[in-house]
DNA sequence: CTTTATTGCCTAGATTATCTTGGCATTGAG
DNA sequence: CTCAATGCCAAGATAATCTAGGCAATAAAG
């Protein structure tokens, strides 16, 4: 866990990280969480039991696709690369992020 | 609605925008709802299914007290207010938005 | 050699917050 | 007289996340 208890803001907002994680590249799922929790230092944490969900999900939309390949350390593993759906998807939904908590900023943070 | 289509995002943050709203005086809950849209210029809607188990909720949580009142165009309202936990809910869930969506900000937005 | 942490994938079920869609009552405007 | 706006509420659906497990292979530590 990153800070005090849950993080229900992750809620929306896992599926554009995951997004953006794989417009770098291929990644297998483990990979993908590992990145985004270093990249945002820890203040985001993915969950496995919210991961594969989210990457079948997303799969099924056609946004990403994935093979089997083996990893950095030599193990299986199921790589994901993004689909050009999958890179307008990922425009969206930032598009709605910066929108979003650009907003929400504006009202709860002090000037 | 706001932007193309649903607001997954507001999960977790309406609470905080509820409270944020409260802690400039007491309002009655059509009138948070409008507040927070306008103030966000219409990027968070509110509904009133969402709205009012909301406040519910908070009012269990002791975050807020409810009584009945009057409204500004003459109707019966109830308005609710901070308690003192209300106030360090808010307090610590404005620290929560700040450190997470700075984080999912400096992922997801280009430089 | 044995144990433990790490890597890597997966699933079932619970939780929880939001949205959809309804209803009700009052007031003001057209 | 009708319709939009104000104001509250509830039942059920939806959907995404988390909890808590299981499995297997490798590397490190004892």
């Amino acid at each position: 866990m990153a800070e005090t208890d849950t993080n229900a803001l992750l809620h929306g907002t896992l599926d554009a990280l995951i997004l953006k994680t794989l417009s770098g590249g291929a990644r297998h799922g483990y990979g993908i969480a590992r990145w985004i929790e270093e990249a945002s230092e820890e203040a985001v944490s993915v969950e496995e039991g919210s991961l594969y969900p989210a990457l079948y999900r997303m799969e099924r939309r056609g946004w990403i696709e994935a093979e089997w390949g083996t990893s950095e350390l030599g193990r299986k593993a199921k790589f994901y690369h993004l689909t050009a759906k999958g890179r307008r998807q990922l425009a969206a939904e930032t598009r709605q992020w910066a929108r979003f908590a650009q907003a929400v900023s504006k009202i709860l943070l002090p000037i």
